[in-house]
This record gives structure tokens, sequence and C-alpha cells, in this order.
DNA sequence: TTTTATCCATAAGTTTTACTTATATTAAAA
DNA sequence: TTTTAATATAAGTAAAACTTATGGATAAAA
């Protein structure tokens, strides 16, 4: 480092001396004596071996050193406020990041951005898929949603919605099984999601609740690992697949799926919001947050 | 002032922590204890009410505020140190600024330039034509000539030349007068340079020398204000004009004008140099001022 | 011109801040 | 678990920043 910045707090009352051509002036600003701007000053031109004021009658004028390091100084001063300004807080107007699963974000989050723009227009929300958490409070990203609880102590946490699992499959899937009861699922194929978080459930859950027993060889599998895929999978016709309201509950709106039962596994998926309490963004975080919680209930 | 900038010297602390992402590598480059540079940086985040760094295991990690602070840091930091570079020593090589009366200017200094970028490439030396002194330390001015000496204490001035003031006239003006002996003087215009500088000297001081009195009636005068305007109306014909070497060798080496007699007031016309001692570009200054005094012998 | 007011400069003493040392705490690695 | 390598904290010390008091210089006012 530059060994010149070590009298840095020099600089403080050479720039009030500059700007206001006078020790005294500078003095009542910074609110010391000015004894202590004349030290101060004589302290940083010895530091530098440069002659930074002259003596003209009462007051003091730059030299030509001086003034180009007023010049400086100044603009360095501006770049550190706006630099406090910017950590400190920001407006709720601007960009905001979230992050959640590519699932949720597909399924979910994309399709109803359009609503908070309309909202708040002032905010422009990007949304980040990612297969991981993604740490909120040492990057840019704002927001996260995932599904379970995240081991993390630092930032703030909540749970945003406790969503049923259910089963789901394409109308001519109901059909050609006639799945009128609970026993008829095990001829299906069975589309499970794993890996999917720590989901905690599974078609034998469901069978269970169903108090419908299982006969593993008889029955047709097939695993997934993401919602997207399972539910894919079941839209174009291949089986029966178990997952939540949030991931389906616009494709049950449209009739491209239906629900064939009114089992439902509870809590079922668990999504967590979390963000970082002191972020600089703080106050476009809680719009959005805020947002989020009312579109879920 | 921006009251969050009277914990700048904290700041020195904390770029230093942020580079390294480790208060103790931080300390180490300081040559202060780890222990100093904890407090200082918890002071700063308290000062801010932001955090800056959070523990992560051994190391520390900057917050997303930190990040953004110490980035606008970082680049303040550089601009600093770029301004102390500029005022404490330019390289030779840049521009240098000279002021002079407009009359020397142009009929001596700009006139010879080119010998001196010729010599020096890499000075760019920019030639300023004012009528009055022009203060070399408090402006970006870095060289000044003037006529006699000016009244200042605090910048190096020197006697650059002592000029013979002598009588010129076109070579008409010779012959159509038959100048062959001063008393023939009388009978032309006789044009008299005033109030460029305090001169000191006139056609009154000529005759005398010339041991030729005076015949004030029978006389025709014309002041002029400047040496150009002077040699201007000599070089057109009109009468005979009191200027010294420096302002007319040129042209009497041309032959359009000439120099009648021998008789010189001295010492004539002085011209001191001055320049700021301690101008951060004394390098290029001490190049053109021995290219002055060359060029004057 | 003399006086007065208004600056800056300096010295001595005080207060505040920065720093050090020693030790505790924490988390990772062995 | 023990060791190691980092940060955190407390108490004391050193350094710096600041204040008060005073002197000197300059410009404006009398």
């Amino acid at each position: 480092m530059d060994k010149r910045l070590r009298h840095l707090a020099l600089l403080r009352c050479f720039d009030a001396a500059a700007r206001h051509q006078s020790y005294s002036d500078a003095a009542a600003e910074l609110s010391i004596s000015q004894a202590a701007v004349s030290q101060q000053i004589r302290n940083l031109e010895q530091h530098l071996g440069v002659t930074l004021f002259t003596r003209q009658g009462r007051g003091m004028l730059l030299t030509k050193q001086g003034k180009t390091l007023a010049d400086t100084v100044a603009r360095a001063f501006v770049q550190l406020s706006d630099g406090f300004d910017r950590i400190q807080i920001e407006p709720e107007s601007g960009t905001l990041t979230v992050t959640a699963s590519p699932s949720f974000c597909s399924r979910w989050l994309v399709p109803r951005l359009w609503k908070f723009s309309q909202q708040y227009p002032d905010i422009q929300v990007r949304a980040l898929a990612s297969a991981q958490y993604e740490d909120v409070r040492h990057s840019d990203i704002d927001v996260a949603i995932r599904q379970g609880e995240v081991m993390t102590s630092e930032v703030h946490q909540e749970i945003l919605l406790h969503d049923p699992i259910f089963a789901v499959c394409s109308a001519r899937v109901l059909e050609e099984h006639q799945l009128t009861s609970p026993e008829q699922v095990s001829n299906c194929w069975l589309v499970e999601a794993i890996g999917v978080g720590r989901t905690g459930f599974s078609w034998k859950d469901w069978f269970k609740l169903a108090k419908v027993p299982m006969q593993p060889g008889k029955m047709s599998w097939m695993e997934v690992t993401t919602w997207e895929m399972g539910i894919n999978a079941v839209l174009s016709g291949h089986g029966i697949f178990l997952t939540s309201a949030c991931m389906v509950q616009d494709i049950l709106d449209s009739g491209a799926l239906v629900k064939p039962f009114d089992i439902q596994i509870e809590p079922g998926l668990c999504f967590s919001l979390l963000y970082d309490d002191e972020s600089p963004r703080i106050a476009r975080i809680k719009v959005f947050a805020e947002w989020l919680r009312q579109e879920l209930k």
C-alpha cells in the first residue's frame, strides 16, 4: 500500500482548508480549533515534501500542487461518500435478484412475476434458477426461495409455505386406468422425484396413506430428478406423479393434468424464504417478501 | 462535509483487510498488531452501522456491503495515490507553459521555439502572451519572462539579460534624412515606447548620450504603448525608434531595418526569468531555463 | 499614520485515539 | 480429542490530534 496514505486523516483537514481557502473557516466546519488545522496541514506538507498553501496576506492561497491535490482529494471523497451511500441504504426501487430451484422458478415464480412487476414497476426482478442454495449475504443475490430449511444462521429465514403432496396424471391416464379407487394406481407407471431436496416422502407414503398395500414386484417405476421432468412425463401421458400444488396448480386449472384423489401427504413440501436482514436493499426485499406471502396464501 | 469521512483512517485498515480477507495478513501489511485491525474494523462497522465482514471459519468473509465498500475504497485510494504522484515529481517530458509580454513573445520567444522543440521533442511549450506578470506559483504557468524585476519573493527569480537600447529606422528614412550624424535625428519622427514596464529611458537619454542638444519645439514625436507598435511604425517608414536587440535583431539581419548609430543606452532593457522552484515540473522548467540562457548568450 | 481586527504560526499541555500485549474464543485440521 | 490458526476482547501504553494561549503579520478602519 502506498505509504503516503498513512496520513489519510490529514486530508480531511486539507480538503476543508482548500475549499474555504482559510484555516479558520475550515476549523469552523470541522468543529476544531484553527491551530489544529494549521498543524495538520503543516504535517501533511512535511510528509509529502510539498508546499500546499502559501500565506497571502490574511488568507491562504493554494499552490499549484495544492490545487491539484485538492481536486483529487475532493473527487476521492465524493467517491467514498457514494460508496457509503451505497452500502447504507438503497432506495426501494431498483433491481432485485431472486434465486430458487429451477423447478420453482419455471413452474411457480417466473409465471407470476408479471403480477409483481405490475404492482411494483420500479423494482426489476431477476430470477436466478440454481440447483443449490445461493448465499444471500455474500453475493449479489437478494432473496432465496429454497425447499426445506437451509442450515445457516446468519440471515433471515422463514417458512413460506407447506405445500401438500398429491398425485397427478393426465386425463388420458385417468381414463385408461379407470382411476376411481387408489388400488388402481398400482397398475400405473409410478413417477417419483428423488433427490430434489430432502423431500421425505414417496409413493410408499402415499400407499400407506391410501391404505392400499404395495406390491413392489407388480408395479412399474420411473424416477426423475426434478419436478419439471416428472411433470413433463405425466403431461405426455406417462403414468402418475407425486407433486405439490405450487408446481402444478396452473396445469390443473388448465385441465391438462388432473388430481384423481383427495389423498394428500402433509405437511408435504416446505419452502423457505431467505434474505439478508442487513442488506442495503432491504426495502425492496421486504416488498418482495410480502408480495410472496400474499401470493402464496 | 460528509460526517462519515471522519473516520477516514479506519478505511486504510479496512482496505488491507478486504484485500487479504484476513485481519492477520492485513496487520502484517500495515505493520500493526492483529488486535488493532480487529478493533479498527469493529469501529468502522459501528460508525457505519453496517456489517462489513463475517467470520467464516478461520478467515473473514466480506459481506455484500463490505465488498461494495472495498471496491470504492480501493478506487479512491488509487486516485489519491495518483494525486500524490502528480504533485510530487512529474517527468521531464510533458507540457510547459511560458508567459512573457506580447512583444517578447512574438518578437523573440515564439520565433525561436522551434529550436527548443527540435532539441527537446518531448517537451511541448505553450507560450502565453500577457501584459501583466502572471503568478507562476499559483497557476498552471511554469515560467515567466518579464521586463525588469518582479516584486515577489516566493519564487525563483534571475536576470536573463541586459539588452542595450539603440535607435532603429528603415533604410528609406536613413537615406531621406541622411542620418550620418546624431544631429540629423532631430528632423525625424521620434517614436518612443511608453509604459511598457518601467523602462527608465527615453529619447532624452539618447540625445544626452549623443551629446546633441534637444530642441523640443522643433521635433515630431510619436508615442506607442508596445514595442510591436513602434517596430511596425518604423518598418512602414515612419521615423526612428528606440528599442533593444532582442526585439529587432532578426529584422536588422534581414535588412528591413537599420541601426544608423553605435550609440547604446546601457544597461537598457532588463529581462527576468521567474519560476517556482518547488514546481512538480521543475525538471522540464530547468531544461527550458538553461536553453533560454544559452540562446540569449 | 496609527489603531484595530483578523488572520495564521507556534508552544505547551491535555484529551482522545490508536496500538500493543496478553488472553480468550472459535473453528478447522490432525 | 488435541492441536493449530485464525479472530475477539480487555487493559494498559504510546502516539496523535486537539485546545488554549500567545505572538506575528496584514489589511481595513479610524
